[in-house]
DNA sequence: ATCATCTGATTTGTCAGATAAATAATTGGA
DNA sequence: TCCAATTATTTATCTGACAAATCAGATGAT
């Protein structure tokens, strides 16, 4: 992920500030340093500062008011699930915790989403996920990187599922591997046992059976959490 | 919902665009209009309208490139669980699929949310799940609006998980109930049946039974879901 | 004729400065 | 001490200008 491909100004600003916003340094009912201070830290003009406090504020960062400057917004307001927080979340989370977290979260609508995808049986789709099983299997042997697509193969599972609202979790997963399967990788090398799980949703999901689809993707799940708990262990609670 | 609470140029373009997207008059690859447009159509500044595709673009909606205009993007970039995108969506969806496909969402995550609350057993959030209850049971006697105390539990629950990755799905529980309650309501009265099953899950939640806590909530969405499917059959596809 | 290159036009990106509106802080009087 | 008017500060909006990116068409070479 080298390119940092010369964002805008409005895009630099917005980044910064929100990576500070979610590290901590302005925790919910502080303010966010003003306009003017904003123009004279970024050497940017107020139309770039003001744009890049609309991103923060539409993304329930922060509120606006005249006078009263940007106030941080308690943490139940905040678009936790939106790419961009959750990238700037993960510059500065502590690791044990936020894979925990999402791993929560994931067998929660993941399982879910592999039954509606079984039952929903679009032939399109499911090749999407069959495809990106492929992948995977390229991938285990080195060709390929394994995040990516593994990350294909979940995101082609809430595709398959024909609901709008299990697409934006995409999100969230492709921050949980980037987290997870660098750390057990290290730990247990390459995951073959991993491959032969997901193959089982893949099959489930195929025969349309949605029980079966649940069933597997809560025992991958279950087990990955397991191998990230025994990762955490074996390298120190962070 | 009467407070028209005067919004600001900005907000106010951005609602405007957003609704129109979300209604389809500006699909996925099409182009919106230009900054110049916007400013003639609103009768408004180019700092506002541009703040206003800020907005939308920080949203995943759309790209914007010089030259090339504001290209809408695919479904998939969408995030459909932001509250803002959330509500565009509302006024222009099909009431049938809309509800259907929102209580999907909800069947994959707040079974594992009840079952996670009851699980941390943190006193205070309980507190707050039983207060909403309380009120509920107020709303079912005429004191109170039962959308709110409705909503109040749900998103109490999600607090109690103590994980952050569930607090921005309150939006999407409080879209759903505004859809699902008048229209049940409207059908079958007041829903006493309805707060039993919310008393089942907090007792369950209380009693620290993450399986029963599970099993209640999936009772009761399941429930909530087989209404709303006889209430269409009653009023008529759309 | 086909292709690459150059030129011009169009649209967003950024900057600068000014005025309006909202609200916190201050001040003055009762 | 308390309340109301005033002042100061900050965001909200407008205007106008230039820069940068990119598409479309013209130009030229092979």
């Amino acid at each position: 992920m080298a390119g940092n491909q010369t964002s805008s100004v409005t895009d630099e600003i917005a980044n910064i500030l929100g990576r500070e916003i979610l590290g901590g340094l302005f925790p919910p009912g502080a303010t966010l340093i003003g306009e003017e201070e904003i123009c004279a830290r970024f050497r940017a003009s107020r139309s770039a500062a003001r744009e890049a406090v609309k991103i923060l504020w539409a993304k329930g960062l922060l509120v606006t008011r005249p006078r009263r400057g940007s106030r941080i917004r308690p943490l139940k307001d905040w678009n936790f699930l939106d790419p961009s927080v959750l990238g700037w979340l993960r510059e500065s989370a502590t690791p044990r915790h936020f894979i925990t977290e999402l791993l929560e979260v994931r067998l929660g609508f993941e399982c879910e989403a592999a039954a509606l995808a079984a039952s929903r049986n679009n032939a399109d789709e499911i090749a999407a996920i069959r495809e990106a099983f492929e992948a995977m299997r390229a991938a285990s042997s080195g060709q390929g990187d394994p995040v990516l697509s593994d990350a294909a193969f979940h995101e082609a599972v809430l595709a398959a599922t024909g609901n709008r609202f299990f697409l934006p979790l995409s999100a969230l997963i492709h921050t949980a591997l980037q987290y997870s399967v660098p750390t057990t990788n290290a730990l247990f090398g390459h995951q073959v046992g991993d491959l032969d799980a997901h193959g089982k949703v893949l099959k489930a999901i195929e025969a349309g059976d949605s029980a079966r689809a649940r069933k597997a993707m809560h025992d991958m799940l279950s087990e990955v959490l397991a191998r990230v708990r025994t990762a955490v262990e074996l390298t120190g609670a962070a």
